[in-house]
DNA sequence: TAGTGGTCTAGACCACGGG
DNA sequence: CCGTGGTCTAGACCACTAC
């Protein structure tokens, strides 16, 4: 039978470039090659540049491509995964789990996230800043929100833990340390699209606007929410694993050719 | 300290746009309410319609708006979240697992399919389609890839089965009942970010290149990789949930607007 | 400074949905 | 049929990187 169907409908330019694109891309490239520039590409292929780009914005969101303004455009490698659901339950900061203490302020969370930690409004937590690297390059960067009530043995005001720790990073270990006196009762994980801010964008060396997976995990302790994160991945280069496995395999999972 | 930092660097109009509308969405309209089409926005904002798509196409990346041609760009509700991780490791089609079989075919599967299930490239192995509705509104479209090994009971033979099923729905709930029959040892699951193909566009409502999160998953018995699902889930429209709790909660999740 | 990708424009035409 | 969003064009200029 076959699903040929026989192109009654009209295909987007855009979209058959991709194709094309695609096809090269396993054939004729390897990873880490450069491909000719947009322009070429463009008239090369008798198109308009827009129309090429947004064959080139597919194949980029889909983590074939990688795009660097200045230098130009390079064939990426498979997707790296990355561990997200260790099942067993743990709190975050717990032994080497991947991601590295920025910093951590004491600040109002965003509503949204009052709302989650069923905090009052304008009631101060604390904002652990977390980043996490695999194979040298930043693939995520984490906002974990902790309420005072959670870690009630820090000191109130910065200033009492900065003399132990002047730089951000020792503070967030405090945090984090503390955390781990509760007992964990549970967790609860999101996973959602999202589009980077601008903090996090640079952070993840991406525009703003870049495709990105947030990863909302609330932690339970003490029949509450005692902790919330918001984890902010690059879409283009991460596939987010769960269970057991770490998850190596199938290198182009969602890419499935037609059959 | 504040992260206002005085705007040294030139923000992108389509940026600070998004911002605008942003905003005026969560001030000035209501879901469901459609806002004036896109030739009367770019005037009203002084920018060309390219442009105002830009912001558009942001919004409704991260779920807030829904457009549809023909029809116009309305506001979309927030984010459905849909169950995807039960802790319980559970064979698809057990129970009500949300998911309804459409028909199932046996043919070669994907080069990339073939060597997750460590079959060999010819091998054909059976291809049982499922959808799942959530909201009347179709999420997600499944590929479930069964391996005759594991379906030993089921005739070769398309005809035998089609005998007592003529409908593909019928086939389909054969080979995931022929399924239970294996003791599940245990699963994997990977999330990445990837656009629909022609195929899964149209069943999930969406143009051909929408942004989708693809849910793969391994099931593991007798030693060996027994099935392999790939599940492909609107981006814009869903929240995918793992861990016990059905997962109903943070409205805006991902905004969190600044500190 | 030269070359790259990123942004933006002003227009045209097309495909689809609903009266 | 009309109005909508979707596609496409041919240009211009900007921001960044590397030499």
């Amino acid at each position: 039978m076959g699903t040929t169907q026989l192109e009654s409908v009209t295909e987007p330019k855009y979209w058959h470039l991709r194709t094309v694109l695609s096809e090269a891309l396993d054939s004729e490239f390897t990873v880490g090659e450069i491909l000719p520039n947009e322009r070429e590409l463009a008239a090369r292929f008798g198109v308009a540049r827009a129309t090429l780009r947004q064959a080139l914005e597919q194949l980029e969101l889909e983590g074939r491509l990688e795009r660097r303004r200045g230098v130009g455009t390079t064939v990426a490698p498979p997707r790296t995964g990355v561990a997200v659901g260790t099942e067993q339950q743990l709190w975050p900061g717990t032994d080497d789990d991947a991601w590295q203490p920025v910093d951590s302020t004491l600040a109002a969370p965003p509503a949204a996230v009052a709302t989650a930690l069923a905090t009052a409004r304008d009631q101060a937590v604390h904002i652990v800043r977390r980043s996490r690297v695999s194979d040298g390059r930043p693939v995520a960067a984490e906002l974990l929100y902790v309420p005072v009530a959670s870690v009630p043995a820090l000191a109130s005001e910065p200033g009492a833990a900065t003399v132990h720790a002047p730089t951000g990073a020792a503070r967030a270990r405090a945090v984090l340390g503390e955390l781990q006196r509760l007992e964990l009762q549970g967790q609860d994980r999101a996973v959602e699209l999202g589009s980077a801010r601008a903090e996090d964008a640079r952070e993840l060396d991406r525009l703003p606007g870049a495709p990105v997976l947030v990863v909302t995990t609330r932690f339970f302790a003490e029949g509450r929410t005692a902790a919330l994160s918001v984890a902010t991945y690059r879409a283009d280069t991460c596939r987010l694993t769960f269970g057991a496995s770490g998850g190596v395999e199938i290198q182009h999972g969602p890419e499935r050719p037609a059959s």
